[in-house]
RNA sequence: UGUUCUAUGGUGUAAUGGUAACACGUCAGAUUCUGGUCCUGAAAUUCCAGGUUCGAGCCCUGGUAGAACAACCA
């Protein structure tokens, strides 16, 4: 035991966030204090990138002894909906994280007009009232730099007049624009003189119709972390370009030199097969591709809920992940690691067969029920056992039979012993078959003296197989999902079709399973190890007589490549 | 012919000027009442060229490759 390392003696070396804030902590910055935001915009579900961002966001502040804060980025009413804000939460809290308050940009909506105002007052902000396409063809490109609007240098009592009256509704959608007054030739085009506010006569879902004006994020996401009072403002790679901008309007808000707050950017998450985009998501709700938000399939988090993924496998992904600057993509096989590791602690080992064939133990007494003592879970044992019936006529996988069989293949084949799971070994004598070649029955002879538990059951057998009774199972439903895209890596095919790139046979479902009746028990969501069938959950959907079982992931079957080989 | 960022086995991440390591994946073996787990082993790595240094994955210069930026999205 001595030269086994406790948790301490391993440490874990310091991602680059970490460090920055150790830096920042170590120089006396802000007081001392960590405060940090996870800042959604409530116009769609979460993912698992966004899992990445809350890890960060609420780890950060949960080791350095801070605050984190959830915030809405509220700032385009057309996109949001208030079912997204509650599904957001949700999920978080799903998750294990727990914010210190809730706030809204839309808080901030009077701060960030008075703050405007002041712009225009100061010079640095006028009512430009050109149309989106020519502010886009004077904006130049990332090799040119732009031309000046006429309306640049207007009288500053006008801008201030246009800019109330445009909040007064009393123009139309797109008529004109608030720019920030700043340099069309900056070789950042986030400094071309942005646009700051714009018109929407949407009705937003928290203040209604109060606002007819909206600032655009780059005028509202900085501000909002000063007002909040935010020390680490951690985000993604592609804001990278916009922290320029961001540190431009905190300057010119900012007090005192005691606090200013700090954007930092780290990689997004990319996984191979999987769509990470959320206009993409969003499209494949809409269009009904998918069974809503939650589909197994769907790389939401309340889709990996649904699909089985642990909250604590989650994490343990993006633990093992890291953050780095580096753009890459991760293989899903670490994340469906890390889900197995989880749930082979966890998960209680049950009976069920998929596709089930019939097996007759011909010299067993018909009529005689045995109950037979199942191991939960070996990998606990405190988890203990439970109890399944024995009897002649069982269930098995079909793919478990195999009339000629090659050599490395230990399952049921004529002549050849196997054990049945927890109970006989027994030797295969034939099989029946209908007109057209298909097996309809399985027959076996039983030891009676290898039962589990005695003596004579020591014997060495390859193959161990799982079966349900005949009479005694219950009939359920199965879902096998697989990969919804059929390439690695879907964003990387931009100019084909995204629908040719889905994977038509993503989604099985098997109405003719059987499983142990120990499941009738079950409660939604709870999760099983259907032997080497792999891991599943009982889908929330599931009605009293009728279970339905999702596959989580399947266990790493390497009788597939015995398989290939012969 | 812009600005900013990035480059370590197949994938991802460490090594903070001093023996290139960890995880996943792959392959092989052992154990196993799950072809799972656990265990053992193997192959495979610092983008290129210079420079600084006793010593460079790390610092400097120049290449090369990739990414982000030209929404009244965030």
């Amino acid at each position: 035991m001595s030269d086994l390392k406790t948790n301490e003696d391993v440490k874990k070396s310091l991602n680059f966030i970490e460090s920055i804030v150790e830096k920042d902590l170590a120089e006396g910055k802000n007081s001392g204090r960590v405060q940090t935001r996870f800042p959604p915009e409530p116009n769609g579900y979460l993912h698992i990138g966004h899992a990445k961002a809350i890890c960060i966001d609420f780890g950060i502040a949960e080791r350095y002894n801070g605050t984190c804060n959830l915030r809405f980025d509220d700032t385009n009413p057309v996109k949001e909906d208030i079912e997204y804000v509650d599904s957001i939460k949700e999920d978080i809290q799903w998750l294990g994280f727990h914010w210190n308050k809730i706030y809204y940009a839309s808080d901030y909506f009077q701060q960030l007009w008075d703050f405007a105002v002041k712009l225009i007052q100061e010079e640095k902000a006028y009512i430009d009232e050109q149309s989106s396409e020519t502010i886009a063809a004077q904006k130049g490109t990332p090799t040119q730099p732009g031309i000046e609007s006429p309306y640049r240098n207007r009288p500053i009592e006008e801008s201030l007049d246009l800019f109330k009256r445009m909040n007064d509704g009393e123009f139309e959608e797109g008529r004109m624009t608030l720019r920030a007054k700043i340099d069309m030739a900056s070789p950042n085009m986030h400094f071309r003189d942005p646009i700051i506010y714009r018109i929407i006569k949407h009705p937003h879902h928290r203040t209604g119709t109060i606002w007819k004006v909206y600032p655009m994020y780059d005028f509202a996401h900085g501000q909002s972390d000063y007002f909040e009072g935010v020390t680490h403002s951690i985000c993604t790679l592609e804001f990278e370009v916009h922290r320029p901008l961001y540190d431009y309007f905190i300057d010119l808000l900012k007090e005192n030199d005691n606090y200013r707050p700090r954007q930092i950017e780290f990689n997004r998450l990319n996984l191979t097969y999987t769509v990470m985009s959320k206009r993409k998501l969003l499209q494949l709700v809409k269009e009904g591709l998918v069974n809503g938000w939650d589909d197994p399939r769907m790389p939401t988090i309340c889709g990996y809920r649904r699909r089985g993924y642990t909250s604590e496998s989650i994490r343990n992904f993006i633990d093992k992940i890291g953050y780095t600057k580096y753009d890459g993509i991760i293989d899903v096989a670490l994340l469906e690691h890390a889900v197995r590791e989880d749930l082979n602690i966890c998960a209680p080992r049950v009976s069920a067969v998929l596709n089930p064939v019939k097996l007759i133990i011909s010299n067993y007494p018909e009529g005689q029920v045995e109950m037979m003592e199942a191991v939960n879970n070996p990998e606990d044992p405190s988890a203990g056992t439970h109890r399944i019936e024995f009897t002649r006529e069982l269930y098995i996988e079909r793919d478990d039979f195999m009339e000629n069989a090659p050599k490395k293949f230990f399952r049921m084949t004529p002549g050849q012993e196997v054990r049945l799971k927890s109970s006989y070994i027994v030797k295969c004598t034939g099989c029946k078959k209908d007109e057209n070649g298909n097996v309809i029955e399985v027959y076996a002879e039983y030891d009676p003296l290898t039962k589990s538990g005695m003596p004579e059951s020591n014997r060495k057998i390859k193959g161990t197989l799982h079966w349900v009774s005949v009479e005694h199972s219950l009939p359920a439903e199965v879902r096998l999902y697989d990969r919804l895209f059929t390439v690695e890596n879907p964003s990387e095919e931009k100019d084909r079709d995204f629908h040719e790139l889905l994977n038509p046979d993503s989604l099985t479902v098997l109405t003719n399973c059987r499983v142990e009746k120990e499941l009738a028990n079950a409660k939604p969501y709870d999760h099983f190890q259907f032997q080497r069938l792999g891991y599943f959950n009982l889908d929330p959907d599931s009605k009293e007589g009728k279970l339905i079982f999702n596959r989580t992931v399947s266990l790493k079957d390497t009788w597939t490549k015995v398989k290939d080989k012969s």
